[in-house]
DNA sequence: CTGAAAGCGCTTACAG
DNA sequence: CTGAAAGCGCTTACAG
């Protein structure tokens, strides 16, 4: 590979003179730079980036950790982030966790060493324990698709997940829905909070006992807590799943036990990933700006980057929107 | 951040012996080597891994090339290879294309001037041009998902498509199905000759008409071409999709149409992502060992850059086998 | 406008 | 077993 020295030999002047060509930077004569940018056509140079990153600091590479691309959601996330590097000249440095901290942390560590110019991290799922190692990060960090509390001192990008199980829970009441139940993962404790809140807004009650956890997040672990959600109450006529997969297992356990989709039984999901509009009844699901999230967090590392911005400890919240489809409808008279 | 340097003087040894412990490299005394450890202890130290890239000229880092992260199937592959990775100590730097050429070629330009230590190009739908540009590359490149004619020079991991095709052909066959189509993606020339070949083998004759071409590689581009298969020949039996996602859009159109799956059409698809298990019916579809082609790819790779292997030029094809569920089943009584 | 020097933080022979 | 020197390929002040 030519190098920078290479080139100047050939061109006839010092490699700073060279360095300052390629980087449009110091005043350099026409003619010079036409002889240098000649010389670098011929060898084909091309700079070497680790070289630059050692002098400079800095790598033009960020890194994003998540917890899996299995699924319709995260994977989502990154390659909108990829777009927005790749439009920015960056690179992507992506680091999956299987939510195992102690992988994340091997991670972070990789990634500083490594040193990448920021981090986004999606999900809040990974860290923690590890907060503590990020906040002795040296480079700026983001979160994103954070459903608890966010932690101080980071800029957010995340949803308003209260309000998105505010809208699930919303739809079924105006469709007239009383006796309602929740299929959830544990971690989607805003959504159902939400949810809650928008029934007891029409004095109806929620119970714990209407909460039923599923034991995987798959369509598997769906379907069986729907089926316990229908042992429970047999009479309800309305599920949330606080993740739209949860809610394919719903319709199959609904149909399994004999019940009309959206006749007997409505069912609302959350996400809004691909499975949803796929799903048959199409999911009434609540929307969230995944892309739009994705993006509004890289791009707001990117203008830390580039001095444009302080950035610590802001919280943007996006707001979800509900996608009416097949899958929910007005309650049945009653029997 | 603490620097060697300044682990070597707190230690009182120079910094080449503190690069030694590092890497448990030359012979250091065990009493030296304790008190380096315990100054790299103290002061948090960790090695910059940009300076030793520049040293060494390895980055312990992979380039990944996909066109897409939509969709189930490349996202497994990444997540497949970043397990690898994460195992050997390595990290993944992931381009997606989005099938664009120019930008195919800035990210192999980023790449190499980045220094990666070798490349994974997955699918053979982004570099049409850049084969040379490839062939230049200062790096081990190695292709996966591949089905085309593999290009001459790279180890290819990849899939007997044109056997995947056959599966489903034969498997048609053996239920009994004469009047066939094919719901298509152009780019899956060899899936369509294999399954082309064993409807052959029995005498039966898929003509170029059966093979409708789907305007987009969606549900709706499957749900299209398949309304078309219905025109074309309306006593159509079975379809073969060569693509999951549009056997799904195929499943809708028969039943728009009032077909029944599979009493008056079968469907069989090609990938068995995790929409195929999803699907109601739950679809039948030829299942490729997409993870382990992942696996296999990223460790020849890294086999390659331990020099335990040369690697060039080798092709591994991997088997497809059949996932029978039930949108397919014996063909009708004729009516 | 251009050049000489020092430095980024590591590793690699090579002496001792 | 340990140290002094040179070098990886760039950039950054600083002179001239």
């Amino acid at each position: 590979m030519a190098t920078m020295q290479d080139v100047a030999d050939r061109a006839g002047v010092t490699k700073q003179t060279v360095s300052n060509v390629m980087g449009n930077r110091g005043r350099v004569g026409r003619e010079t730079a036409a002889r240098v940018r000649a010389a670098v056509k011929e060898l084909g140079y091309t700079p070497n980036l680790v070289a630059r990153s050692l002098a400079t600091g800095t790598t033009k590479t960020l890194g994003m950790l998540v917890p899996t691309l299995s699924g319709g959601f995260y994977s989502v996330l990154v390659e909108e982030v990829e777009d927005v590097l790749n439009r920015h000249g960056y690179h992507l440095l992506l680091c999956t966790t299987h939510l195992d901290g102690e992988r994340a942390r091997r991670h972070l560590a990789g990634l500083s060493s490594r040193n990448v110019d920021a981090l986004l991290i999606a999900g809040d799922q990974d860290l923690p324990t590890q907060l503590p190692v990020l906040a002795e990060a040296p480079f700026p960090v983001a979160l994103c698709a954070w459903e608890t509390e966010a932690p101080d001192g980071y800029p957010v990008v995340t949803i308003d997940y209260e309000r998105a199980g505010c809208l699930a829970g919303r739809h079924l009441r105006e469709l007239g829905h009383e006796r309602v139940a929740v299929i959830a993962s544990p971690a989607h404790g805003a959504r159902i909070e939400g949810f809650r809140r928008a029934l007891a807004a029409d004095g109806i009650v929620l119970a714990d006992d209407d909460v039923h956890f599923a034991p995987e997040p798959t369509s598997t672990g769906g379907f069986l807590a729907a089926q316990a959600a229908f042992t429970a109450d047999p009479e309800v006529t309305a599920l949330f799943a606080t993740h739209d997969i949860l809610a394919l297992g719903a319709i199959d356990a609904a149909k399994e036990s004999g019940r009309a989709i959206p006749g007997d039984v409505s069912i609302v999901g959350h996400d809004d990933n691909d499975e949803a509009s796929l799903a048959r009844p199409a999911l009434t699901t609540v929307a969230i700006p995944k892309r739009e999230m994705a993006r509004l967090a890289a791009e707001q590392l990117l203008r830390i980057l580039a001095g444009a911005e302080e950035g610590t400890n802001s919280l943007h919240l996006l707001r979800p929107s509900l996608t009416v489809r097949a899958s929910s409808g007005p309650v049945r008279a009653a029997r």
